[in-house]
DNA sequence: AAGATTGTTGCTTA
DNA sequence: TTAAGCAACAATCT
């Protein structure tokens, strides 16, 4: 469930806590993850010199190795920071992280850890976990090579300088057929949309989801262009949409989740037109939209 | 208790 | 070649 704006928030608020800090061990809880053990042992001692995101997933290079570290959190994946310890009901990150002045979900501790996959220990007496109660999330070391052909795989970020009207529109000239929802789901036209953003785009764009995007007008395709960026930059600053399992590096909700205008509100009413919004499988995926305001 | 669920991949079909 | 549909992955919730 994490999409850009999650990641994104993820992203930026380990930045502040695991750059530049030494790594002691790295242990893996979980099996499935498929991690070289040797290739993690050689880490030891290395500490992160950036973190990056590409759509959904996180890249986190390394001071002294060439080496990167790909994390997607995938359905219900979380990286929490937290301290190297068992502390009881308030945990200590809570007090020094929520002094940065982020209010939030107070009643996230290190206790809510049920489902630890993998954990990264710090020499300063803190670690990252990653928390995945489905187990789809994965943790991947990659030498460049691999790095290179990963990234080849990933269309458009939708807040970069590429992401232009021209890029935009000529991909939409290349698949004609697709339908919009489809098109706006495909990680490698556009990177970083789920079926949150995916909804939520449509619905301020007052398209209907299966439209095939040759027959969008132009109209249609600049409001979509324009509310790709706008909503997603929107929901970076609030810190992203919790609907289910997300929350950030802290353990703290997103705040977009109240903005949220069609995505899970089905059989209310729509705030445009007050009509009853539907769910409808489209593109393999639920689909929230009215179908008044979303006719054309 | 069956069915649905946020992401992605890969297979099958048209 | 392109796109749609569907199962699979694992666990939880309704």
């Amino acid at each position: 469930m994490p999409e850009l704006p999650e990641v994104e928030t993820i992203r930026s608020g380990l930045d502040r806590f695991v750059l530049n800090k030494e790594i002691k061990t790295f242990i893996v809880n979980d099996k499935k993850l498929n991690l070289n053990l040797s290739s993690l042992r050689k880490l030891r001692g290395d500490s992160f010199s950036k973190i990056e995101r590409l759509g959904k997933m996180l890249v986190f290079s390394f001071n002294n190795h060439e080496a990167k570290m790909l994390v997607h959190l995938k359905m219900t994946g979380q990286l929490i920071f937290c301290r190297n310890n068992k502390l009881k009901v308030k945990s200590e990150v809570e007090k020094i992280l929520l002094a940065g002045g982020h209010s939030g979900n107070e009643d996230f501790t290190v206790n809510d850890l049920k489902y630890v996959r993998f954990q990264i220990f710090f020499s300063n007496g803190y670690r990252l976990v990653l928390n995945d109660a489905r187990r789809f999330a994965y943790v991947k070391i990659v030498g460049p090579t691999i790095f290179a052909l990963e990234k080849k795989r990933f269309g458009l970020e939708p807040l970069s300088d590429d992401f232009t009207w021209k890029n935009f529109s000529m991909l939409i000239i290349k698949h004609p057929k697709r339908n919009i929802k489809a098109f706006l789901l495909d990680q490698s036209l556009i990177a970083g949309i789920g079926n949150i953003y995916a909804d939520e785009t449509l619905f301020a764009s007052g398209v209907n989801p299966q439209k095939k995007v040759g027959d969008l007008s132009e109209k249609q395709k600049k409001l979509i262009f324009q509310s790709i960026k706008r909503i997603l930059k929107l929901a970076v600053k609030k810190r992203g949409t919790t609907f289910s399992d997300y929350v950030d590096a802290r353990g703290l909700s997103g705040g977009f989740s109240r903005l949220l205008r069609v995505y899970g509100r089905d059989g209310d009413k729509c705030y445009k037109c007050g009509r009853v919004i539907k769910k409808d499988k489209i593109a393999g995926r639920g689909t929230h939209f009215c179908s008044y305001c979303q006719r054309y």
